[in-house]
RNA sequence: GCGGGCGUGGCGGAAUUGGUAGACGCGCUGGAUUUAGGUUCCAGUGGGGUGACUCGUGGGGGUUCAAGUCCCUCCGCCCGUACCA
């Protein structure tokens, strides 16, 4: 009879949901029993392997959790069956497994379906938890659902509430004021997504900076921490420590004050001191014989008080303010800078002044938000001082090898090399540069930066590129931030007593701003402290807040007094594989690590590191198609012919086919997870997902890899229930293992058991299907034999079943019923392959000449170089390309390659 | 701009440490069986050459007895860039 998926994996999904087969097992039931074997054991493999463990080791898998948009997308099917590979195999090797679910759930989205649609967020979320929640059910994942939380619930952004007020008590939150995207016409802060070309997205006016008091988290407290520790990670890509490496960016370099000479504003509202000089941040002080110009933020103080009394600068800075708020649109504007008309004195040659521009490039968030400019050994710099027509001196020169070891500054005037070409960033030695000529790059640094410190206008420090983490959303969607402004008391934390502070329902979504504030009562409080009217903060959190402890809440969801549990983190943490888009490699993953350091610090949990192991998976690609007016149409509106070309279902009329391209709704090339799984069944859905592309890398979604899939599942079905298969399943098996059995086959199988249990663990699950595959070739092809021994295949069998069940446990689970067996296949051992059948005593050899395959030959296992050598030059292949020519060289590496040099 | 990644047949990809390039699958070609439901089975399949051979892992250069793998350089695509999540 033909698999009938859709019946089969309701079956399989409601057994497993009635005996609670994926419920983690509390620390104290695991601890309390010390001989608690992991659950139901009946193989011969689990008995080594259960009875000897004293107390049942914990593992704790974690997909990233989804934020609910609507419906499920294939990315969410992707992250979650690599997510359920791992648990489901961890599970069958006898862990005490934790695989929860839940729901990233305040944020943008919400807002905006309340204004477009007046729908309150709260009833969308939930709404699309509800659906998202089903179709979630339908991929028969191995999840534990009494866990489920969402960060929306007020039993969960309590207790972040209560992180915040500890984090606040221990100086890990502070205010302080910032810029943000301010659009003038909706009233509103826009997010960087919604600036388009300088403009809002929905207003379409011209976007401005603005500067708000705003709350931050200092994890700039714990840079270097952040930093060493990407050390111990060594369960995480390397690419993403070296992104977050990048990122936190630690720069040893030196600050250094720049009297101001003329042009100085008398009154100052700054204080005198600051008026006076430029505190400037440099990576290079050996370069600063080089400088010929100082560049300021539009955003630095002093650039804001020479506007006062320059409408043109001010007009400048206006500009610079339009170019948006994010790293790479500023960077890339072209280099524009405005003379403030001041300038200051070199520190180092008397008398020599340079000037001060206000420039679109110097950052305010990042070192002093000022720079000295050096244009022969900068690439910026040197392009802007082409632009104003300032000075370039070179101060670094390559050395060559006349000068490699020569140090003295009669050096400099010999040019003893040509003209490196400019901006050179090289290493080299320094010239045109008094007292530090003839010294090394490293050298000048060090020397010019004592000679600084000694005459009091500098010194050597150390900068990161890390800022502190703004969590302030000026919107209605998010966890309140419990504070409290009060005029007379300032900044009063909420009482603990009076968490949560929750969102008020019949917010106002018709007006611009933030509904928190323009809500009629709810930001009016009375001051906890002094009892006078007050004011409530009307600030959200940013949603990666939210996102932070989440994985810390899933150990002990239900706690209704404290965030964590400390028993429930102290079994369960850290999360052994974390699974999710490389698209949170930086931000997500680095606030998690802060978070887990500041709950730390506050007392919560006992561990620094959040994630022991971390896998990023690729995103789902697919063809994209437009119609003949070049509008985008799904791939169910087209209908590819013989010819490869398509035609528009509807219209008949033709269709461009277009590049592959990661799924996305805009451009319709998507496809629905649910129509699949409705097609095919989630077993299909889910092998497509693991066969062919590796998880790593981005994986394009076919029709006719799906087929492949569909008829994979099918083919495993025939394997148990027809013939000839059935019948040499039907033969009764030997008491005694391998009795009787054919070894070469055995061979097979066990080569497998231990081939997929390493891709498995490898995350190299397309290997594994390979594998698995394979072996069903195999067992095909030997069941076709008329000599083929029953309990052999019926061992193969089982192995492929059990190999497979946690890629396909729908039908793995339904053969494995078909076999005969009482068990249900969730609650079995993982199989393990017999050592003995693993070592081969013939192996095949390459034999090359002059690096070139020539011929192979078999050689028993180990042999001696010498009859190896023997042989391989007896091939008539090696003679004919020898061509009479005496070998000079023979390497040989045993049970692999023998290379003749001629 | 900066940081990170990827590039192998017609296609997705495989190849623990440098050691037989193309496992496994898709597609295609030929044949068989059955055709009421996305069939199934057999054979073939990197390019060139009748063949011995030869060329082949984005382009160019290098190290090595041996390079998909290591080094340099160029090109293309993708991700992140701090208020999308």
């Amino acid at each position: 009879m033909r698999y009938n998926p859709r019946e089969t994996e309701q079956k399989w999904q409601e057994l497993w949901n009635s005996k609670k087969s994926f419920e983690a097992k509390e620390p104290s039931a695991v601890a309390v029993a010390p001989t608690a074997g992991p659950v139901v054991r009946s193989t011969e493999a689990s008995q080594q392997q259960g009875a000897e463990q004293s107390r049942q080791k914990k593992y704790f898998v974690l997909s990233m959790f989804p934020y609910p948009s609507g419906r499920i997308h294939m990315g969410h099917v992707r992250n979650y069956t690599l997510g359920d590979v791992v648990a489901r195999l961890r599970r069958a090797q006898g862990f005490n497994v934790l695989h929860p679910m839940g729901w990233d759930a305040f944020g943008l989205p919400a807002e905006n379906a309340a204004r477009e649609r007046g729908i309150s967020p709260k009833q969308w979320t939930y709404d699309n938890i509800a659906t998202m929640r089903g179709e979630l059910k339908r991929i028969g994942l191995s999840i534990d659902w009494s866990r489920e939380l969402a960060t929306c619930d007020t039993t969960y952004y309590k207790h972040q509430q209560k992180l915040f007020l500890d984090f606040y008590k221990k100086g890990l939150a502070y205010r302080r004021k910032s810029f943000v995207n301010w659009d003038p016409i909706d009233e509103t802060v826009l997010a960087n997504e919604q600036v388009i070309d300088g403009r809002g997205w929905r207003s379409g006016a011209l976007v401005e900076k603005r500067e708000l008091s705003q709350w931050f988290f200092k994890i700039t407290a714990y840079a270097d921490d952040l930093l060493q520790s990407l050390t111990s990670l060594d369960r995480w890509p390397e690419k993403v420590r070296l992104m977050q490496e990048n990122w936190i960016g630690k720069s040893e370099g030196a600050k250094i004050n720049f009297r101001i000479v003329s042009g100085a504003v008398a009154v100052a509202p700054l204080g005198a001191e600051q008026s006076h000089s430029i505190n400037v941040f440099t990576t290079r002080p050996d370069t600063l014989f080089g400088a010929s110009f100082i560049a300021i933020s539009a955003g630095h103080p002093m650039a804001k008080e020479r506007a006062k009394s320059n409408p043109a600068l001010d007009a400048f800075i206006i500009e610079c303010n339009k170019i948006g708020n994010t790293a790479a649109a500023i960077e890339t504007a072209e280099k524009q800078g405005f003379d403030t008309g001041l300038t200051v004195a070199h520190p180092f040659i008397a008398g020599k002044t340079l000037p001060v521009y206000v420039a679109n490039f110097v950052l305010m968030d990042y070192g002093t938000g000022a720079i000295f400019g050096c244009p022969a050994h900068d690439q910026r710099d040197y392009e802007f001082a082409t632009k104003y027509g300032l000075e370039i001196i070179q101060v670094v020169q390559e050395r060559n090898e006349a000068t490699k070891e020569r140090s003295d500054d009669t050096l400099s005037a010999l040019r003893p090399c040509g003209p490196s070409p400019l901006p050179y960033t090289g290493d080299g030695m320094l010239i045109n540069s008094e007292f530090l000529n003839g010294l090394d790059v490293t050298a000048a640094k060090k020397t010019a930066i004592e000679k600084l410190k000694a005459m009091g206008i500098g010194q050597g420090v150390t900068q990161f590129r890390l800022r502190d983490w703004g969590v302030s959303r000026q919107r209605y969607w998010g966890c309140p931030i419990p504070i409290i402004h009060c005029t007379a008391c300032g900044v009063v934390p909420v009482p603990e007593s009076q968490l949560p502070i929750v969102l008020p329902e019949d917010a106002d979504f018709t007006k611009g701003g933030n509904p928190l504030d323009h809500h009629p009562t709810w930001k009016h409080v009375n001051c906890p402290s002094c009892n006078a009217p007050a004011m409530r903060e009307t600030d959200t959190c940013d949603t990666f807040v939210d996102s932070s402890w989440y994985y810390a809440r899933f150990c002990s969801p239900h706690n209704a007094d404290e965030p964590v549990t400390k028993s429930a983190t102290d079994y369960w943490l850290p999360v052994d594989q974390y699974v999710g888009g490389v698209e949170h490699a930086i931000l997500h993953l680095l606030y998690s690590r802060f978070f887990t350091r500041a709950m730390n610090e506050t007392g919560h949990v006992s561990l620094k590191e959040p994630f022991a192991g971390l896998f990023t998976q690729g995103m789902i690609c697919h063809e994209s198609y437009k119609d003949e007016h070049g509008k985008w149409l799904y791939p169910e509106e087209m209908q590819k012919q013989p010819d490869g070309t398509a035609i528009n279902v509807k219209t008949g009329k033709p269709v461009t086919v277009g590049r592959v391209e990661v799924m996305s709704k805009s451009k319709k090339n998507v496809v629905d997870p649910g129509r699949i799984i409705d097609a095919y069944g989630a077993d299909t859905a889910r092998l497509f997902m693991l066969s062919d592309s590796p998880p790593e890398r981005d994986l394009e979604w076919t029709e006719s890899g799906v087929d492949g899939a569909w008829r994979y599942v099918q083919r495993l079905w025939r394997l148990v229930d027809e013939e000839p298969f059935a019948s040499l399943l039907s033969t009764t098996p030997s008491v005694h293992p391998g009795e009787g059995r054919d070894p070469a086959i055995r061979k097979v199988i066990h080569k497998t058991i231990a081939e997929v249990t390493d891709h498995l663990q490898r995350f190299a699950f397309n290997s594994a299907v390979a594998a698995v595959r394979k072996l069903t070739n195999t067992l095909e092809e030997y069941a076709a034999d008329k000599n083929a021994n029953g309990a052999t295949f019926r061992e193969g069998i089982e192995a492929i079943t059990r190999l497979i069940s946690p890629m396909l446990p729908h039908i793995a689970s339904e053969m494995w019923e078909k076999l005969g067996h009482q068990t249900m296949l969730v609650d079995e051992a993982w199989p393990i392959a017999d050592p003995a059948l693993l070592i081969d005593n013939v192996v095949t050899i390459a034999v090359q000449v002059n690096g070139k395959l020539r011929a192979t030959i078999e050689l028993p296992r180990d042999c001696a170089k010498d009859q190896a050598e023997k042989i391989a030059l007896s091939q008539e292949a090696v003679q004919r390309a020898l061509n009479g020519a005496t070998p000079k060289k023979v390497i040989i590496v045993p049970n692999k390659i023998v290379n003749v040099v001629a």
